[in-house]
DNA sequence: TAAAAATACTCCATAGGTATTTTAT
DNA sequence: ATAAAATACCTATGGAGTATTTTTA
């Protein structure tokens, strides 16, 4: 039993559906759907009832459910307690914004990376998109925060695969010198 | 970061020796280096101070540990209550052990196996090593204990290997029909 | 029949092992 | 010089992906 495990179990848990469980942690049905039975395999319980026309939580799997989220907790506690004790330390990230970039979506992005990562300061600039391109190719923009016509963040899959994802902020190493210099934003170096 | 990580970190954290602390965890010495290696790579914090003549945990290291401990307990208690669901579940597990198995062992070990394994009934016989082997054979037993001449039980490696490790106890799967008829009390089925 | 979960397989990342080197006393 | 940790390299298990089948409403 790994946290991984438990991980997706609690997200099974609150959607109460494999096919959007898997979207929310950026996966494939199948793999879900495996990890939860090595999970059942392991505990030698069953987990969540698919007999019924919704997927359900059992008895056991409303038990196991108040046992893990303790848990997950403790574990974003033990990170978050990791961060606080290098303050200051990763610096400043220079971040583009869109010169458009109002007040509803601003303050939350600042704000939940700021949650995130305490101890980096955010420089931002209000860069047009190819504004931004040619600072991150010169090195003078550690990020760029751009805004997706679809209803999801372009890069997201590909910041998830590179190690970087951070919800809805766009982030990218702040040790200036090594980020940005290859042009886009994903940067594979540190996990936040 | 997994289980994997922190249950190592754990263990490392009480030995404050890594050949010692692999040898605790059933591993060689340089993979659980790489994992500490990893783990605070990740969290971008040292946590053991290797400079001085004795390994040391860092003030982060002494944090994390105070969060570490009681994650891994959640887990455990996570586990013990998955086993309660089942009760009896799991059936009776017949036990063969050596006729002159006196007070200070034979309760020490059922005890032991009934701690971790409330739901499964020990039907013990008193055996010598020759008919264990034969009545395992036959699938008359499901598990054999033996002592064996060195500090350590002879089983010990081959059945952590097997996912079975439990301690001092030798165990097979209780399913009847299963364990035992390949001839020795070793099973992969099923982990304990 | 359509939607959703399970299965079959393929591939790759990561963990573990062995041999060796580096480091610190 | 010795003990211990780190590094290099190899192997293999397990997890994730795609394609497909099964199930059930």
């Amino acid at each position: 039993m790994e946290l991984r495990h438990l991980r997706y179990f609690a997200v099974l848990a609150e959607e109460l559906h494999f096919g959007r469980a898997a979207q929310r942690l950026h996966m494939a049905q199948p793999p879900l759907s495996q990890r939860i039975r090595d999970l059942e395999n392991e505990l030698g319980v069953r987990l969540f009832d698919r007999t019924r026309p919704r997927v359900q939580l059992t008895e056991a799997g409303a038990l196991l459910l108040e046992h893990v989220r303790p848990v997950l907790a403790g574990v974003d506690s033990a990170r978050e307690a990791m961060r606080r004790v290098r303050p200051g330390e990763a610096g400043v990230l220079r971040v583009g914004v869109p010169p458009d970039t109002g007040p509803p979506v601003l303050p939350t992005l600042t704000a939940g990376f700021a949650r995130r990562v305490p101890d980096v300061l955010i420089d931002l600039h209000e860069l047009t998109t190819d504004e931004q391109l040619v600072r991150l190719r010169e090195g003078e923009l550690d990020a760029g925060v751009v805004r997706h016509p679809g209803t999801r963040w372009a890069w997201s899959r590909a910041r998830w695969r590179a190690g970087n994802w951070a919800s809805s902020c766009a982030a990218t190493t702040p040790r200036r010198g090594t980020a940005a210099r290859s042009g886009c934003a994903i940067w594979t170096g540190r996990h936040w």
